[in-house]
DNA sequence: TAGATTAGTCTATAAAATAGACTAATCTAC
DNA sequence: GTAGATTAGTCTATTTTATAGACTAATCTA
């Protein structure tokens, strides 16, 4: 079992970045409903893993932070979502 | 999203409960790898959910609590696990 | 009866999540 | 140009959660 996607906000991320290519650090925190802080410690751990890329650019001269789910991680939660099922046939 | 579902002991006790009926708290303890504190503080959190009922009897004069999985914490878990899939289908 | 074993709770510690202060830079309006 | 507002992002202090193991109370064994 992935500790890693076994809370809330690092969950959400990947939920926003599978839909999309890039999203910005502000972006993020305005759809997870979180604070700075908290996104940051979450987000860190997830590019520790692997699971996403981050971007520093400079974009009309203020910096910006972006962000990508690579393929480790979209493979991370696809296994994550498997063993759920796995254990629900239990259940049935 | 299922806050707590979202923990790596109580998704194994629940997995355990899943295929059984009546679990004892040892042989929980056993069966996740854990201490009895931890599991008793998780275990805890279930009861107080509803999603798992404790009995406490004596069986050979020996005090025995164990648990079972009620039909709400079955049905949580179903919804938790849909709720994967359809994060899921926007990775594919 | 002494020591070992078992079940389970209680408490102290460790780890994780969270909020918000803080820094540094740009922008706006005078 | 400068004062105040805004933005991005990091850092730190606090709160919450998880964890381990001490502890209690009872039974069993020799």
């Amino acid at each position: 079992m992935d500790e890693l996607l076994l809370s809330k906000i690092r969950l959400g991320a990947i939920a926003e970045l599978l839909s999309s290519e890039w999203i910005t650090f502000p972006t993020l925190v305005r759809s997870l409903g979180t604070t700075n802080g908290n996104l940051g410690a979450h987000l860190l751990k997830l590019v520790d893993a692997g699971y996403v890329n981050e971007e520093k650019t400079f974009v009309d001269k203020r910096p910006q932070t972006r962000y990508r789910l690579t393929r480790r991680g979209r493979e991370a939660f696809k296994k994550h979502v498997g063993e759920m099922q796995t254990l629900l046939r239990k259940a049935i």
